[in-house]
DNA sequence: CGCATCTCAGGACAACTGATATGA
DNA sequence: CTCATATCAGTTCTCCTGAGATGC
């Protein structure tokens, strides 16, 4: 006769990732609010970067992000210089979405901002653990990239 | 002369670490939309039978849930009579607040749900690699519990 | 015509801030 | 009076839904 059941909060992978993703946002907006922008930015200029330039749709597929929402972030971006949309010639309908050179000035700074928020939040553990870490969680996300 | 920086998205925490809440968020959010409740019910609800009664500042911190949401959240398991608030003799601005039989019983149809839901989404990994992950992710959440 | 792309309006949820009343 | 507790009001951010306009 063993205790009832197990519905141990601490096990639970639902509680455990939201409050590490809680912990994340709020050490990666701290630092972000000195440039102005948000993390969706940054997710967007990163994969610009990473993956080139792409149509709105596949960037949103590409970092996981609904494609009306991605209207509004790239309408801030780009009134600030740091994206350009230009209209495929081969497909009128679609937008290509590319980075420019003030916005990779700022992605490098942003990098160095969100590296040091990353090292403050795996503090507890070792390099090796951060690797194993990175490597299962990579395994959880779902294709489309 | 290698590629000039590392801004992998693929690598970064804070964007793993969204893409999987994000997607854990999600089959939670369907199996309990069945019950007509939401994530942080569950939290409430979990914590209160597995650490045993709190006052509300307590029981917030013990999830990590802000003391001026615990409000809506527990006014809403009342209503429903899975919690019950008492005004603590020792000291009446606190509310120790306990959870019912009614809410163990719906807690337990809970586990069921999302249990279910993580098995759905740690698929890809073994029941070892589930035990570091889960160990791993533990050791990132803040303490106070 | 059907279908894909981008756009816009609005809702739901979660996290946070600040102010207030009450009691220790 | 100072401090903690619970409450209330309002903002931001992210995610999601549905509907339109345009071009394939």
């Amino acid at each position: 006769m063993i205790k009832s059941s197990n519905h141990r909060l601490g096990d639970r992978i639902v509680w455990l990732f939201g409050r590490v993703t809680q912990q994340t946002q709020r050490l990666i907006r701290q630092q972000m609010d000195s440039a102005g922008l948000r993390t969706q930015h940054y997710h967007v200029l990163a994969s610009l970067a990473d993956s080139g330039e792409a149509a709105q749709a596949q960037l949103a597929d590409r970092i996981g992000l609904d494609r009306s929402d991605l209207v509004t972030v790239l309408d801030e971006l780009q009134k600030l210089e740091y994206v350009v949309r230009r209209t495929d010639p081969a497909d009128r309908r679609r937008n290509i979405v590319g980075i420019t050179d003030r916005g990779q000035e700022v992605l490098g700074r942003m990098d160095q901002l969100i590296f040091t928020a990353e090292d403050q939040l795996l503090a507890p553990l070792t390099a090796a653990e951060r690797k194993t870490l990175t490597g299962l969680l990579a395994r959880l996300v779902p294709p489309s990239e």
